[in-house]
DNA sequence: AGATCGCGTAAGTCTACGCTAACGTAAGCG
DNA sequence: CGCTTACGTTAGCGTAGACTTACGCGATCT
């Protein structure tokens, strides 16, 4: 699962609150829903999205379905972002160093 | 600077591949657009999003101006995302000893 | 079997935003 | 001074996508 589909689900606020609650523990569609500005359906669109992107997982139990966050996909995008900021770093040297030479 | 503006920032390809240029080393904006599927002024409009994330810093040189990547707000990000995956990581283990208890 | 719960999906609307074309501007050069 | 270079900015357009309303469907209960 690349790491630009979890980056462009996780860019979204309201997602990003839905994605959140489910961080900690798995959580039923209702349960998320409660509280969040936005309708039920809405809230299972961005499970969808969610789930495309790797970030979370479906699990079935009788007539209800608990989703929990995936720590792989995240554990992927972290380290996507660290390799950008190794290299940033690295970047910021060279440019100082070239600095001095002129 | 906040994370989120980071993560919406870097959640466009376009905008990816605009930063990704300059991670390494600083560059100006016409050496930035040559090669990119998009015109330079867009170029321009991407940079502007990305110094509002605090992703980039400016620095005019005479009649150009040179972006280079800022490693502090990729930090801040990187720091974000791995409290997600801590916590991630905490809550599969939750659920997997209210899996055992029932 | 009928009713209800818990949820996904389809259709339609509206806003955000990425893009181009055109223009404006400050710095260097003859 | 013009002229060119290297940009930023604006206006306008087109599309992706976030949202609601309405509907459908399987599982559970009585």
């Amino acid at each position: 699962m690349p790491y630009e589909l979890a980056l462009a689900a996780l860019s979204d606020p309201t997602r990003r609150l839905v994605f959140e609650r489910i961080l900690a523990a798995p959580r039923p569609v209702a349960a998320i829903a409660k509280g969040l500005p936005v309708s039920r359906p809405a809230v299972s669109q961005h499970l969808k999205v969610l789930k495309d992107a790797g970030l979370i997982t479906e699990r079935r139990q009788g007539t209800r379905r608990l989703y929990a966050a995936n720590p792989q996909a995240l554990g992927e995008l972290r380290e996507a972002i660290e390799a950008m900021w190794q290299e940033a770093l690295g970047g910021v040297a060279a440019a100082f160093d070239a600095e001095g030479e002129q």
